[in-house]
DNA sequence: GCCGTTTTCGGCCCGACTGTTTTCAGTCG
């Protein structure tokens, strides 16, 4: 783990004991920012804190200063070990039960002794926690079920298993006489790469006030297998996929004119939406997923549950509205994190964010002479369908013997073949490349009098993916010094949910990147999508230059490039960091530049 | 704990649902 993720573990565990010791919100609150805003740096803390300059962080301020101070000389924090010492190290766990918050748990503490799941079990069976206040039989049974659910639960589900489950949802939302739109709200519309739920929201047709039977339609869908609760205007359920467990879907309800404002507001994440109301306060308005209102119209506006309130919105019917009236252009919901978007769009800063229509190739795929389903010929019209005007044939080298992998004398054969399959495409760039394996110690898998026959060449970790920090990251690096080498594939071989990867220090592969023109790959398969969007986005502010690759084994696959560009977009990128949105000739002169 | 061209003190986003309540606390998102 980096020096910045334990730091940000350090802040995450002491707002969960601060919480559970009753402490100022707002003081639970800045150390989950903190926490929130050091996992996510691109830069690194122990040169921010040797320069004393810290608190030019957003959200850290002097005390948050002196624990990273103290821990980037020590390794440890007296704030935090006093902390820990005061509540038993096993109630930590137990906020992560659902329907058990630290006010219940801190009762069950302090009224009955239970200091850990376990304990938590015995107090449940023995009836230990009647009779407490606050305490009755149904709140029992709900924690009972909160343990039962952490239990199975596989924990956050991957994009692409979570999207299908949504959009089969979605579809029989849509087919609803009442219903006038549904969308994917949520983390699965900001496209992070893994979803703990889904949020779904819908709007009635002007004038039907059928919330509560869409409630009912949709709690009874088949895909559902439990109900966590049902009113008029929202639904929460289980449903049958989506891992082990279930996957969480909750199902928001509002008048048609609400939508945009609901939508907004059920996107997120919580911190875009605490900084957008927060200027909503400076101007004098009020957000919330009703609308935009003045505040002083708003206060006085009767409210009712579940009802938009009697007062007139200064906007509410569509994003862009909401965010023109906070004086703030339209806000890609990828870049909605609270990651500096807000004050770059008050700038007139955003990044102009790579597209579908910004990629004219692709640059990693596969064919039948190593493990792909195809032809050259049938990559080359499947590329050509999806309008592209490069691509790149890069199949496995010998190492991959897994995977079919060609020899020097297979490769060269082969890169006859689609130079011949070139010659038939005017108008077309077919590349001959390879996938050439980075061996362990960073050597490629082939010689370079090979490699110098090749049009391009995609150098990927496949093996040996368990080395420690420093063998890992001179491995990357000897490969991206490579003359011949001109895209580093999925760079750390990670699987989500399923492998780490390799453990690699970013901050000498970037340097040396740059100053080779090495490519970086997004691998935009999924669960590869490696790089992440982390150090994508640490990438393009090291000036290195990226590509999106499907890394296709199928013509089918060459379509499959949107989550690449999902992590791309939540990095930031833009284009002009993509050597895919180059013209061919652009692409042969990066290429050439190298060797 | 953090923050500031209205503020260095006094705010900090806010609504729905559940359960245990006779008017609200806890949890969640």
């Amino acid at each position: 783990m980096s020096l910045n993720q334990e730091i940000s573990e350090l802040f995450h565990s002491m707002s969960r004991i601060l919480e559970l010791k009753g402490a100022n919100t707002f003081k639970v609150i800045a150390f989950q920012k903190v926490s929130r805003i050091l996992g996510d740096l691109t830069f690194d803390l122990r040169k921010m804190a040797e320069e004393g300059k810290l608190e030019e962080i957003e959200g850290v301020g002097g005390s948050s200063r002196k624990v990273i101070e103290e821990y980037v000389k020590t390794g440890r924090s007296t704030d935090y070990d006093e902390l820990a010492a005061s509540v038993p190290a096993g109630l930590l766990p137990m906020l992560e039960i659902s329907g058990l918050g630290p006010k219940t748990i801190a009762l069950f503490w302090k009224e009955k002794g239970v200091t850990n799941q376990e304990e938590l079990v015995k107090a449940i069976e023995s009836g230990a926690l009647a009779g407490l206040k606050g305490i009755g039989a149904k709140k029992i049974e709900s924690i009972k079920q909160g343990i039962a659910m952490l239990a199975s639960a596989a924990g956050r589900i991957g994009i692409a298993e979570a999207r299908p489950i949504a959009e089969g949802l979605l579809g029989r939302l849509r087919e609803m006489k009442a219903v006038k739109r549904a969308e994917i709200a949520g983390s699965l519309r900001r496209g992070r790469e893994t979803i703990g739920d889904v949020d779904l929201v819908c709007a009635l047709q002007a004038g039907d006030a059928a919330g509560e039977a869409v409630t009912k339609a949709f709690v009874g869908f088949p895909e559902v297998q439990r109900v966590l609760g049902q009113g008029p205007t929202k639904a929460s359920v289980v449903t049958v996929g989506g891992g082990q467990g279930g996957l969480q879907v909750d199902l928001r309800i509002v008048p048609a004119d609400c939508f945009g404002a609901a939508w907004l507001y059920f996107t997120g994440s919580k911190d875009h939406n605490v900084k957008i109301r927060g200027m909503a306060l400076e101007k004098g308005l009020t957000l919330n997923e009703w609308g935009l209102y003045k505040l002083a119209e708003y206060d006085k506006a009767a409210k009712k549950t579940g009802e938009a309130p009697a007062v007139k919105p200064v906007a509410s019917k569509t994003e862009t509205e909401i965010y023109a009236k906070l004086g703030l252009p339209f806000i890609e919901p990828e870049i909605r994190e609270g990651r500096g978007e807000v004050d770059a769009a008050l700038k007139g800063q955003l990044p102009n964010l790579i597209a579908r229509a910004d990629i004219r190739g692709d640059l990693h795929s596969h064919t039948t002479a190593s493990d792909g389903v195809a032809s050259i010929e049938q990559m080359v019209e499947a590329a050509l369908a999806l309008g592209y005007s490069f691509l790149a044939i890069t199949d496995h080298s010998k190492s991959q013997t897994i995977a079919n992998g060609l020899s020097a004398e297979r490769l060269l054969k082969h890169v006859k073949a689609i130079h011949a399959v070139r010659d038939k495409y005017k108008g077309f760039t077919l590349l001959a490349g390879c996938e050439v394996d980075i061996l362990v110690d960073g050597r490629l898998d082939f010689e370079d009098a090979v490699l110098a026959e090749l049009d391009i060449v995609v150098a990927s970790p496949h093996a040996s993916l368990k080395q420690d920090e420093k063998k890992a990251t001179d491995r990357i690096v000897r490969a991206v010094e490579s003359r011949y080498v001109n895209i580093i594939g999925h760079p750390t071989g990670r699987l989500i949910n399923r492998r780490a990867g390799l453990p690699l220090d970013f901050r000498p592969i970037f340097a040396a990147a740059a100053k080779n023109g090495t490519a970086l790959e997004i691998n935009a398969g999924y669960p590869r999508l490696d790089l992440n969007e982390q150090n994508a986005r640490a990438a393009i502010d090291a000036r290195v230059m990226l590509a999106i690759d499907t890394d296709a084994h199928s013509t089918e696959g060459l379509a499959e490039i949107g989550y690449g560009l999902t992590v791309a977009r939540r990095a930031w990128v833009g284009p002009q960091h993509v050597i895919n949105c180059m013209s061919a000739d652009e692409l042969q002169k990066f290429i050439a530049r190298k060797r």
